[in-house]
RNA sequence: GCGCCCGUAGCUCAGCUGGAUAGAGCGCUUGCCUCCGGAGCAAGAGGUCACAGGUUCGAAUCCUGUCGGGCGUACCA
């Protein structure tokens, strides 16, 4: 039983015995560790209303405590009118061996019987998946790794258009090459595909198919598509990701979903037409300027798919959607909103994550990628280059909103320094300790007394373990798994501290075990932490 | 012009639903393996938290403005 809900119950509990007004009760451990584990400012908060000190607050919240006093060992008040908690060591012995009995410690229940859909990637089938992607795509993933920890049956899905003018260009490029292969004289498109792929499309449908292929031949873009979606697969599988669905925009034509809400919205006088185009009346709905929805050419904007979209996935019954969007979409998913909104569809369940994009530098140059111009670097170079752990934990250790700057070369250069090694290494130095352990004749076993663990590196080990359970509790409401990075550092720092300050395996049997139950539950939340950001925990590196 | 995001150490970035002395990695200086893995530990140098106001007992964090950068502002997606 985690002991921050119980704390909080007494102080909202003091309060309200003193006819204080409520408050959001926050409860956080001060950065100097000598005022105690966990601190309050509930009192500061309060000064305005109740006309007397902080300080005297505070004294008399303290004073109608009622708290176990097996567990709380020392409640303290400290200027300027600080609420001060000293857990008891028993609390954080129990809590080590809850980590030992149930290897899924932390693990929520919040989701437990709802269903999740986090689309991502979405990438159309025009090219391989680039390192520009992949930040959608480990943000994604993690995102969903997430909320499969508190219990949610999360679908992966991918959304394509695989019937756009850039897949036209795309089949139009393909044709050209074959026909270049063959020395037939063919423009290739102005704005066409140039990366070499393309050539080995071409190639193989010539190996395939043979030299009479006709222009019109539909082959030529089918062909590119089931290509370049095996290719982006297998990038994807190379980084550890799998997607449950892969949803294509055309169904949505075709299943009469989207003449549907046409009519519905044109039903209430939200559809008009102007200059031959069909229009979407934004500004009845508050907003600054209507929408083309149908183009005078006949060809509707993406608005119009994506709102049946996202119309059949709140149809489909999931109690959350999230769509993981790079900075451009920040001004088009609002428009879907209204749009569903006005459909009477309930949107609240909806979250939007947008991601800055990432600045590609190379030997300090930035680098400007474009599919289409064939200036990428691709997601399988990187992988090849410096692994799948590498490129998850760079991804994923910054904030989504971070415009950060990924240097190519440095990558390179510097994997080998790379931050998450340093997790790794704790993970396998853990691993290591136990079997050397187990060659000695000794097991990790329920017989060890916990009252052993009294070094400061030990105690401030545990009390770090012990803080796993709300850590991973507030990511899944913020949904920024950068924390979860950021924790693991702070725990492998204290591993590592521990590992130089204690030895583990001594002669002292009794101290041994207790060494060996503290670093078995260090390596169970190491591993847990590395599985969310699907990074592996290797035994030896 | 307008909207969203960003500006923290030489570099890349944490910290941001206001709290007590602003952190990490890389790079730099210097120590530490006879011993569970040195991919580690210890010590040091390095800061006007872009700038200016404001709110507050308290601001890197919230508000306003300025400057600088990214992305949008399409009958592209």
């Amino acid at each position: 039983m985690t002991i921050l809900p119980q704390l909080i119950q007494s102080l909202a509990d003091s309060l309200s015995a003193l006819g204080l007004p409520k408050r959001d009760i926050k409860l956080s451990p001060p950065n100097n560790p000598d005022f105690g584990d966990f601190a309050t400012n509930v009192a500061l908060t309060l000064t305005k209303d109740a006309g007397i000190t902080p300080i005297q607050i505070a004294n008399n919240i303290k004073d109608h405590l009622d708290v176990s006093e097996t567990l709380i060992e020392e409640i303290t008040v400290t200027p300027p009118g600080f609420i001060n908690f000293k857990i008891a060591p028993t609390y954080y012995y129990q809590i080590l061996s809850e980590i030992l009995t149930n290897n899924q410690f932390g693990r929520g229940l919040s989701g437990k019987g709802k269903k999740a859909n986090v689309e991502f990637v979405s990438a159309n089938p025009t090219g391989p998946l680039t390192v520009g992607h992949g930040r959608n795509a480990v943000l994604g993933d993690t995102v969903s790794n997430i909320l499969e920890w508190h219990g949610y049956d999360v679908t992966r899905e991918y959304y394509f258009n695989d019937a756009g003018r850039q897949m036209r260009i795309l089949g139009e490029s393909v044709k050209a090459r074959y026909f270049e292969i063959l020395g037939t004289h063919f423009e290739f498109p102005e704005d066409g595909y140039q990366g070499n792929y393309i050539k080995d499309i071409a190639q193989t449908i010539l190996d395939d198919k043979g030299r009479d292929l006709l222009t019109g031949d539909p082959i030529f873009k089918e062909q590119a598509e089931k290509t370049i979606f095996v290719d982006i697969k297998k990038s994807l599988n190379n980084l550890g990701i799998h997607f449950d669905q892969f949803t294509n925009e055309k169904t949505f034509y075709e299943n009469g979903d989207i003449d549907r809400f046409l009519e519905e919205l044109k039903a209430k006088d939200l559809i008009y037409e102007k200059e031959g185009a069909t229009w979407f009346r934004a500004t009845a709905l508050g907003k600054d300027q209507d929408r083309v929805y149908i183009k005078s050419s006949s060809e509707p904007t993406y608005r119009v798919p994506d709102t049946a979209y996202h119309r059949n996935k709140i149809a489909r019954g999931f109690d959350l959607i999230i769509d993981i969007f790079g900075s451009d979409h920040t001004d088009a998913y609002p428009d879907v909103l209204l749009a569903l909104n006005a459909l009477g569809e309930n949107t609240d369940n909806i979250r939007v994550l947008i991601y800055q994009f990432v600045t590609l530098l190379r030997g300090g140059e930035k680098v400007k990628m474009s599919t289409r111009k064939a200036n990428f670097v691709t997601m399988d170079d990187l992988v090849d280059e410096v692994g799948a752990d590498v490129v998850r934990y760079f991804f994923i250790m910054r904030g989504m909103n971070t415009h950060l700057n990924f240097d190519l070369d440095l990558a390179v250069d510097q994997s080998e320094k790379n931050p998450i090694y340093y997790l790794q290494y704790a993970h396998a130095r853990i691993c290591n300790i136990i079997k050397h352990g187990e060659t000695m004749g000794i097991s990790t076993n329920s017989n060890y007394n916990p009252t052993l663990l009294d070094n400061p590196a030990e105690v401030r080990l545990l009390k770090k373990l012990d803080q796993f359970p709300s850590m991973v509790e507030n990511v899944l409401q913020t949904l920024e798994p950068q924390t979860i990075s950021t924790y693991l550092h702070d725990t492998a720092i204290f591993f590592h501290k521990f590992y130089a300050e204690c030895r583990v395996i001594t002669d002292d049997v009794e101290l041994t075990n207790a060494r060996i139950a503290l670093v078995s539950a260090t390596r169970i939340i190491l591993a847990n932490g590395l599985g969310l950001l699907g990074i592996s925990s290797p035994e030896k590196m």
